[in-house]
DNA sequence: TTCATTGTTCAAGGATCGTTGAGTAGTTGA
DNA sequence: TCAACTACTCAACGATCCTTGAACAATGAA
């Protein structure tokens, strides 16, 4: 996954409504949603949410294809993974701390390496 | 990691030369490196550097320390790890074809799983 | 065909972000 | 104390983002 590709996919993340978007949409896999029902479950207006939508899709996270009078969205695991891998592999070059973090139990970076852990600036 | 510090730390990462920044400081460690050697290896100017340093810093994703003349940068594990791991466990709910994009291998996810890889949208 | 349903597109306006240059503050050495 | 060095803050400006409401397009039922 290229730079602009993931600069793209963050800065579409990086919105309220849009990761909460994400959110819903991961667990329901590729059978999707439709519009209207992502909208009434998020509290958005059918411009605001298509609006947000088009973004999400357009930074290759999830993907549409109509169903009949509705529009079906489901989550790009390849768009999410990749944008998640590009962090993990290219940014943090898998550090120990930060795969330790990504562990699933809480403080076990604390457990693994506290001497790697950035002490808290003391102002 | 709360809902609001990864927006933040999201939003923080979704710029050109911030990105570029972690990448920079990542390998360097506790060690960081001076904000004038810093504006040098991007290119940035001294005004520019410091609004995106300050983003950073805000964000949870960087530290300052001041050392004599200079002001040292470095990468705060903690504040990328909880980005990522909220990504990674919260949002992707750990999702295995997610995971097998961050193992490093490239293709993993379609070896592992293709079954559940979202389709590419036909248009 | 006509109408209702479901979503998208568009323009306008306000809010926020990023860049620039000037001015300011902290530190060190003469 | 003064000058040099290093870095931050501030205001102004343009660019971009987000919301809103109205108009438009696609689909299916009557």
């Amino acid at each position: 996954m290229d730079r602009s590709k993931v600069l793209a996919a963050l800065s579409a993340l990086s919105h309220e409504h849009r990761l909460e978007l994400i959110r819903l949409l991961m667990p329901l896999g590729d059978a999707g949603l439709a519009a209207g029902e992502i909208g009434q479950k998020l509290g958005l207006g059918a411009s605001r949410l298509s609006f947000h939508l088009a973004a999400l899709e357009q930074a290759g996270l999830i993907s549409s294809r109509r169903a009949s009078r509705n529009v079906i969205y489901a989550i790009d695991l390849a768009g999410m993974g990749g944008t998640i891998a590009y962090l993990l592999n290219d940014c943090c070059r898998d550090h120990p701390v930060v795969l330790a973090c990504c562990d699933r139990s809480d403080g076990v970076a604390r457990a693994v390496a506290p001497e790697l852990l950035t002490p808290a600036p003391e102002r």
